[in-house]
DNA sequence: CAATTATTTTACAATCATTCTAAACTACTT
DNA sequence: AAGTAGTTTAGAATGATTGTAAAATAATTG
């Protein structure tokens, strides 16, 4: 993604082109699907040159999730992770190597689920399909 | 429960029936399915009038969980979460109120996954059904 | 292009769940 | 009863994350 195209989608999105949050963004959106944790991403910055403060990418991430750019993990080892793939989908997760892998939401049929309790009503489910070294 | 119940369910286990884990053994198998974090169960011993420090308690819900007696849950807000209930199984998460409800394995019918990565092997599934007012 | 204002970044402290450590204590064996 | 191995505990440490307040920078205005 070049930086002109970037700073375009930080705009639109209402998002100050800084320094920073173009950095980021380039390495995100990138077109190819991307699992990151605060830590992983700052450790890729940090390995083309750029040197930018933890709290920024945590800022960032937080900030790239509310306007619906990435998608937040929950139930991955300790940290959260952030996915550039913002459809509804689940996850193969290799408990190995920490990887994670995109299951589409129209690979998984999920049927004969019970009712939800009175006055509830289903938010979102979520699908962790672990794998191991057989 | 009966404490010599309990005693007897520990020394299956080959654990020393210590008061403490008497305590927390007795609390927890009463034969209804409890979701508790150890925070949670340290408040539920303390309303019984018994003092135990939390540092046991961690040490007794992992000890309980590497003997087939717990599984744990992660990905359920921010803390660890212990079920009683050792059979696969999936949870409806109440995001209002951060209540846990199974969900047995047989009312969910998960068809269609993709084949595994080369060489790795399913672990195991997780779901959790999110919940919140309608 | 200043000067002003609004937003962002950052160093650093604080928080919270959890684990570690090493000393005091207790259950089991002899 | 004494000895030993296992357990509990207070308190320190850890690691991910968030809060704070000052310094830096982007946008706006004249
Ligand atoms: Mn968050
Ligand atoms: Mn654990
Ligand atoms: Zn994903
Ligand atoms: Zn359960």
């Amino acid at each position: 993604m070049t930086t002109q195209n970037t700073v375009d989608l930080l705009r639109l999105y209402k998002l100050r082109p800084t320094r920073q949050r173009v950095a980021l963004a380039a390495l995100l959106f990138d077109g190819t699907a991307r699992h990151v944790t605060a830590e992983t991403l700052h450790g890729q910055v940090k390995d083309m040159g750029i040197t930018l403060s933890l709290a920024t990418i945590y800022n960032t991430l937080h900030q790239f999730t509310k306007v619906g750019l990435l998608k937040e993990i929950r139930g991955i080892g300790d940290a959260t992770w952030f996915d550039t793939n913002i459809d509804q989908h689940h996850h193969f997760f290799d408990i190995t190597n920490d990887h994670l892998i995109d299951i589409p939401a129209s690979s998984i049929t999920i049927s004969n689920l019970p009712d939800s309790p009175q006055g509830k009503v289903i938010d979102g489910i979520d699908v962790i399909v672990r794998l191991s070294d057989e």
